[in-house]
RNA sequence: GGGCGAUUAGCUCAGCUGGUCAGAGCGCUUCGUUUACACCGAAGAUGUCAGAGGUUCGAAUCCUCUAUCGCCCACCA
C-alpha cells in the first residue's frame, strides 16, 4: 500500500500543496456551483512592512469560516486586498528617507508619492506571499488596494454624493493639529497619555476681579472671556461685564460669561475660555458668539504676546509667561496635578486645538434614504448618519460577537462627533475639489472679522461653502482651464469604509455586488471596531441602503506567554513565517485558535504551536498506521463495507463489536457537535472537540483496539472500513482547520483509490 | 468621571441558555525500547472555581456588594 514518512513534514508539501489549490480554482466561486452566497472581505493589511502573528490569526479565523462553508456546498467568496494606510505608510518611507538623508520637501509631492507606491508595492508582494503561506483560501483573481482605480473611484463617487447631500461640508473649526505630523487629525486618531502637569492659579492683571487656574497660561493670551457658573454667588454680579486688559504684553478684552458646564468647585470656579485652541473652550465660544482668537500656529509656536514669548514655542512661552506672573506678583498658587494629554497616535506629537478650515462629515444632518433595506428605515424616509449606525445593530440585522460588544459600539455612536476627513499629507486619496484659484495657505489664519470678510481669498466660509461658483466638486477633474484640486487627502478610513462594496464593483452595478452584498461575516479585532466597523455601517448604510456584513466577529490581540503585547523593543515577538518554518503552518494555525476565546486577548507561546505540530503528525501516524493495515487487494470490500456505514446514521450491522459502536457513535456526535460550533462561530469549541476526539477517543481507544480485532477475520473487514470511515470524516473535519496536512493525506488516500473527490476543498461537508 | 471585561490546577487559558463542569494545552512525577507515532503510550499529583451575601431542590455558571487587575471612552480648566 501507500508508503508514508515517519513524520509529517510540513515544509515538504506546503507550497506545492497550495499551488495545486490555486490551480483548481475552487478559490474563486464562479467555479464553485450555485449554493447560497458567503462572502467574507479580508480586513486589508496596510503595506506598511510585513505581517505578524495578528494577521496570522485573522488569517486563520476566516479561513476556518471560509472552508468550512465552500465544503458545505456555499458560493463562497473570500476576497483579499491591501491598505494604503494613509499616514501610517506615508511616514514608514519619510523615515526611510530620513536614513537616507532626504526630506519629503526636497523631492515634491509627484516624486514623493512615487517613493511611497514603489514602497507600498514591495510591501504587497510580501503581504501577499505570507497570507499565501498561512493556506488563506482567497480568491486572487478579485484582489483589491483600497487605493487602486476601481477603488478610487468609488471614493470620488462616495464623496461626490455626500457632499450633495450637504453632509460633507468645509469649514472652518477648532480641529486636531499634530504639529509633529503637521496634519489634522480625527479624534480617533488621539491617545491621551497621562502626565504631571502644574496647575497654576493666578490673574490676567491686578485689577481684574477674578483669578483664573490653568496647566497652559500661555494659552490665556488667546482668551476672549472667563466663564462661571451662572448659580455662583461670587461671580454672579459680573456676568455681562467687559474688561480689557493687559496680559503678558497683550491687550485682551475679555466678556464674563455664564457657563451652565462650568463646575464652582474646581479651582478658582471661574474658567478662561480660549475658543480657538480648546475643543470645549470652542464649543462654550459658538453659544456665547465669542471671537476666535488664535495665538498659536501649525508648529506650535507663538504668534502673539510680548518678546520672549511671540515666535517661541508654546512650552517655551509658558515659563516666559509664568515667570512674567510671578515678577508682577499675580501668581497666586502652583500645584501638581495629573493630566490626560491628547497626542497623536502615529507621530507621539501632542496635539495643539487649532481652527482650521478642513472638511467634515456631518453624522446629525438628516437625509433622505432613497433606497433602504435597513430594517426599521424605510426607502425615501428621513434619517441621519448616526441614527442608521445604530439602527441597524439596536434591529438585530447586524449581529456583533462576543455581543458585550454591542454596549462599547453605542457608547462610541452616542459620543460621535462630525468625522474629520481631510488630512495634510501626501499619500492617499486627494480630495475631488478643485477651486477656481489656488487655495491659500491657511497658516496663522485668524477666526475673526477680518478673515470672515475676505482675507481667506478662495478658502471658503463655513456657511456659503457649498455653494460657491469657484468650486467644483465632482467624479472627474472640471473641464477648463485655471482648476487646481484641493491640495488635501483623505483620512484612510474613508476609503475603509466603502471596502465591503467597494471591492464587489460599487459604483457600478456588478453581479459581484448583487451576489455577495450585504456580505455574511466581517471578521476583526476589537480594537477598530469604532475606527471600521462602524464607518462600513455608515458607508453601505447611506450608499446602499444595506448593511455591509450581517455578523460581526471580533477577535482579541495575541500576546507573549507572559500576556504581555508584542513589540520589537520587548524582543518577544513572534514571526508568523518563523513558526510555519519549524512547525508548519497547520501547527501555527490550530495553536491560534486552540483554548482562545472570541473577543479576549490570548497569550501564545511557543511551546503552544509546538504541541500542536505534534497533533499532526499524530494524525499523520494514524494514516500511516490504516494504511499500513490495508492491503491493494482488499479495498473493494472495505470500500463497499464502509458504503454502507455512510448510508446509515446507526449501523445495524451485528458483527459491530462495542469499541465499533462506540467510536462510531462518538463521529457523529463530533460532526454535530463541530458543526453546531462552526455556525455560532465558537472555533475554539470546534478545535477542542476535535482534538479530544482524534486523539483521546479515536488514537488512543479505538485504534488501540483494532490491534486485535483486525487479526479477527471475522471482524476484519468491518475494523478497516471503520478505520477508513473514520478518518476520511476527520480529514474533512479538520481541514478547515488544518488544510495542509489533511489534503496531503487525502491525496496519499487517492493513491491508493481510497477516495475519489480530487481535492479536500470541495468535498462535502459531513453531516 | 463614565463604560466594558477579567479573577478557575505551577504557567497560559476553555467552560455556550444553572444539574457527569471541576476541564484542556504546556509543565511536573513514576513506569514503558510491543512494527502508527518517544513529535509516543500507561498511571498520577496539584484547585474551598478572588471574597462576602442572595436567588434556587441545585451555582464556577444568575443577582447584589467588596477587593485586585486590564482595556476603552471622556472637555474638569
Amino acid at each position: 500500500m501507500i508508503e508514508l514518512d515517519k513524520a509529517y513534514e510540513a515544509s515538504k508539501y506546503e507550497a506545492d500543496i497550495y499551488q495545486n489549490w490555486l490551480d483548481s480554482g475552487y478559490f474563486n466561486p464562479d467555479n464553485l456551483g450555485d449554493g447560497e452566497p458567503f462572502s467574507i472581505i479580508m480586513p486589508p493589511p496596510n503595506v506598511t512592512g510585513t505581517l505578524h502573528v495578528g494577521h496570522a490569526l485573522f488569517v486563520t479565523i476566516q479561513d476556518i469560516l471560509t472552508r468550512f462553508r465552500r465544503m458545505q456546498g456555499r458560493k463562497t467568496l473570500w476576497l483579499p486586498g491591501t491598505d494604503h494606510a494613509a499616514i501610517a505608510t506615508q511616514s514608514k518611507v519619510e523615515k526611510i528617507l530620513t536614513k537616507e538623508g532626504v526630506r519629503k520637501t526636497d523631492l515634491g509631492r509627484e516624486e514623493f508619492v512615487k517613493r511611497v507606491e514603489t514602497f507600498a508595492a514591495e510591501s504587497r508582494d510580501t503581504i501577499v506571499g505570507q497570507i499565501k503561506a498561512l493556506g488563506a483560501s482567497v480568491d486572487w483573481s478579485r484582489e483589491a488596494y483600497t487605493l487602486d482605480e476601481p477603488r478610487s473611484l468609488a471614493v470620488r463617487t462616495a464623496f461626490k454624493n455626500m457632499y450633495d447631500d450637504g453632509l460633507i461640508y468645509r469649514a472652518h473649526k477648532v480641529i486636531n493639529w499634530d504639529p509633529k505630523g503637521q496634519t489634522v487629525i480625527s479624534d480617533d486618531e488621539i491617545v491621551h497619555e497621562e502626565r504631571e502637569a502644574t496647575l497654576y492659579t493666578f490673574k490676567y492683571s491686578a485689577d481684574f476681579p477674578i483669578s483664573i487656574s490653568t496647566t497652559r497660561p500661555e494659552t490665556k493670551i488667546g482668551d476672549t472671556a472667563v466663564a462661571v457658573h451662572p448659580e455662583d454667588a461670587r461671580y454672579k454680579q459680573f456676568i455681562g461685564q467687559e474688561f480689557d486688559v493687559t496680559f503678558a504684553g497683550e491687550q485682551l478684552h475679555i466678556k464674563i460669561i455664564g457657563e451652565e458646564s462650568v463646575d464652582p468647585e474646581f479651582g478658582t470656579g471661574a474658567l478662561g475660555v480660549t475658543p480657538a485652541h480648546s475643543q470645549v473652550d470652542a464649543e462654550i465660544g459658538e453659544r456665547h458668539k465669542l471671537p476666535f482668537k488664535q495665538v498659536i500656529n501649525e508648529f506650535a509656536k507663538m504668534t502673539a504676546g510680548q518678546e520672549g514669548v511671540i515666535d517661541q514655542k508654546t512650552t517655551v512661552a509658558r515659563e516666559a509667561i509664568v515667570e512674567w506672573l510671578r515678577s508682577e506678583n499675580l501668581l497666586e498658587r502652583e500645584e501638581s496635578v495629573k493630566q490626560n494629554v491628547a497626542t497623536a497616535e502615529r507621530s507621539g506629537g501632542i496635539i495643539e486645538p487649532l481652527p482650521k478650515l478642513q472638511w467634515f462629515l456631518d453624522v446629525n444632518k438628516p437625509f433622505t434614504l432613497k433606497k433602504s433595506q435597513i430594517e426599521g428605515i424605510d426607502s425615501g424616509t428621513e434619517t441621519t448618519l448616526k441614527e442608521l449606525m445604530r439602527q441597524v445593530v439596536t434591529s438585530g440585522q447586524i449581529k456583533i460577537f462576543p455581543d458585550h460588544f454591542n454596549k462599547t459600539y453605542f457608547h462610541w455612536i452616542d459620543n460621535l462627533r462630525d468625522w474629520c476627513i481631510s488630512r495634510q499629507i501626501w499619500f492617499g486619496h486627494r480630495i475631488p475639489v478643485w477651486y477656481k484659484t489656488t487655495p491659500v495657505i491657511l497658516s496663522g489664519a485668524k477666526r475673526n472679522e477680518e478673515s470672515d470678510n475676505g482675507s481667506f481669498a478662495n478658502a471658503q466660509d463655513d456657511s456659503d461653502a457649498q455653494d460657491d461658483s469657484n468650486m467644483y466638486v465632482g467624479i472627474e477633474a472640471p473641464e477648463g482651464e485655471g482648476w487646481t484640486q484641493d491640495e488635501d487627502t483623505l483620512d484612510t478610513w474613508f476609503s475603509s469604509g466603502l471596502w465591503t462594496f467597494s471591492t464587489l464593483g460599487w459604483p457600478n452595478e456588478t453581479p459581484d455586488l448583487k451576489t455577495f452584498h450585504p456580505t455574511t461575516v466581517m471578521e476583526t479585532g476589537y480594537d477598530i471596531l469604532f475606527f471600521w466597523v462602524a464607518r462600513m455601517v455608515l458607508m453601505s448604510g447611506y450608499h446602499l441602503g444595506q448593511i455591509p456584513f450581517e455578523h460581526v466577529y471580533l477577535h482579541g490581540l495575541i500576546r507573549d506567554s507572559k500576556n504581555q503585547k508584542m513589540s520589537k523593543s520587548l524582543g518577544n515577538i513572534i514571526d508568523p513565517l518563523d513558526m510555519i518554518e519549524k512547525y508548519g503552518t497547520d501547527a501555527l494555525r490550530f495553536a491560534l485558535v486552540f483554548n482562545t476565546a472570541p473577543g479576549t486577548d490570548t497569550a501564545l507561546a511557543e511551546d503552544k504551536i509546538k504541541g500542536m505540530k505534534h497533533f499532526g503528525n499524530k494524525l499523520w501516524n494514524i494514516t500511516r498506521y490504516i494504511l499500513t493495515n490495508i492491503s491493494a487487494d482488499e479495498v473493494a470490500v472495505i470500500l463497499s463495507v464502509a458504503k454502507d456505514l455512510d448510508s446509515s446514521a446507526s449501523p445495524q450491522n451485528d458483527k459491530l463489536t462495542k469499541a465499533d459502536q462506540l467510536i462510531l457513535n462518538q463521529l457523529s456526535e463530533t460532526i454535530e457537535s463541530v458543526s453546531k460550533s462552526l455556525n455560532v462561530f465558537r472555533i475554539h469549541d470546534a478545535a477542542q472537540t476535535l482534538y479530544e476526539f482524534v486523539w483521546k477517543e479515536f488514537a488512543d481507544v479505538y485504534i488501540e483496539a483494532t490491534k486485535e480485532q483486525i487479526q479477527n477475520e471475522n471482524q476484519k473487514a468491518n475494523t478497516q472500513a471503520i478505520l477508513l470511515h473514520i478518518l476520511l470524516h476527520i480529514l474533512k473535519l479538520l481541514h478547515p482547520f488544518m488544510p495542509f496536512v489533511t489534503e496531503v493525506l487525502w491525496q496519499k488516500l487517492r493513491e491508493g483509490k481510497l477516495v475519489e473527490d480530487k481535492t479536500l476543498i470541495i468535498a462535502n461537508w459531513p453531516k
